[in-house]
DNA sequence: CTTGACCTTCCAGTAACTGGAATGCCCATG
DNA sequence: CATGGGCATTCCAGTTACTGGAAGGTCAAG
C-alpha cells in the first residue's frame, strides 16, 4: 500500500505520515522504486497515533503508549500513569482557559463597543 | 532604565523583552554604550503586553490592541471585535479540551491500573 | 511519447519564546 | 591599575508538531 492509501485509511495526511516515519514512530518497508510500502500493521499504528493525538497526548506520550501497546507483558498501571499525567495537564489548561474566558467575558460585557474611544478592555490591560 | 529594571517592573523576562523589540512591539532608546534605555512608557507597554498575553491574546492581537490603545480616536467597537474573536477561540479550545478530558477520564476509570496487561485505554486507542 | 497523478527528498516556516555561547561594559575593591 | 562580578550585547539553535513548496523521479493510461 502506498502512502495515499495509508493516508486515507488512517485519516492522517501524507505529510504527517512521512513526519512520523522521520521521528521513528513507524517504519514502513520500501519498494524497489523507493516508495514506502505500508503493511496493515503500519496503518494500525497510524490510526492508533491519530487517536492518541486527538486525545491531546504529546508525540512522546504516543511513543511510550505505542511501546506499551506492542508489549504483551505491559502492566496496565504504566499506561494509566501516562494517561493520568496527561489528564492533569489537560485539566490545568482548562483551568487557565476558563479563567481567561471569565475575565474576557466580563470585559467584553463592560465594553459598549460603539464609536467612542472609552474602552474598559484597554483600561484593564493598561491599568498600572 | 536598563533591561533588568524593565524586566522587574514589567514581570517579563529580559529575553522576552528583547524578543518584543525584535518583532517591533517596543522601541526602547539606546544609550551610547548600546544598552537599551527604557522609558516609563516602554515599561507601560510591556505591562500591557504581559496582561494581554496572560489573557491568551496572540502577539498579533497584542500588536493591534496596542495600536488601538495608543490611538486616542479609536472606537471601542474595534477593541471589542478583537476580544470577541479571541473569546471564540478560547471557548473552542475549552470545548476541545473538555471533550478530551471526558474521554480520558472515562478510560482512566475503566483501567484497573495493576500489573496485568489488559488495558481499556490501549484497547480504545487501538480499536479498528 | 506524453500527460497527470502519484511518489521522493530537502528546505523553510509556523508561535512565542528560551538557552547558551562569545563578547563587551561598568564599577568597586585590593 | 588590574581584576572580578554583574550587567549588557548579538547571534545561533532548539522547542512542538506539523505544513507548504520546490525540484525531480515513477508509473499507468491513451
Amino acid at each position: 500500500m502506498n502512502i495515499k492509501d495509508a493516508s486515507q485509511k488512517s485519516g492522517l495526511s501524507a505529510k504527517t505520515i512521512r513526519y512520523y516515519e522521520d521521528i521513528g514512530l513507524i517504519k514502513p518497508l520500501r519498494d524497489s522504486n523507493g516508495y514506502r510500502a505500508f503493511r496493515d500493521n503500519d496503518v494500525h499504528k497510524l490510526i492508533f497515533l491519530g487517536r492518541a493525538r486527538a486525545l491531546g497526548f504529546t508525540i512522546e506520550d504516543c511513543r511510550a503508549l505505542m511501546a506499551l501497546w506492542e508489549d504483551r507483558d505491559r502492566a496496565s498501571a504504566d499506561v494509566k500513569v501516562i494517561a493520568q499525567e496527561h489528564l492533569k495537564v489537560i485539566e490545568s489548561k482548562i483551568r487557565d482557559l476558563n479563567s481567561m474566558r471569565e475575565t474576557l467575558d466580563d470585559l467584553i460585557h463592560a465594553c459598549s463597543g460603539d464609536g467612542r474611544p472609552d474602552c474598559p478592555i484597554l483600561e484593564n490591560l493598561a491599568s498600572f
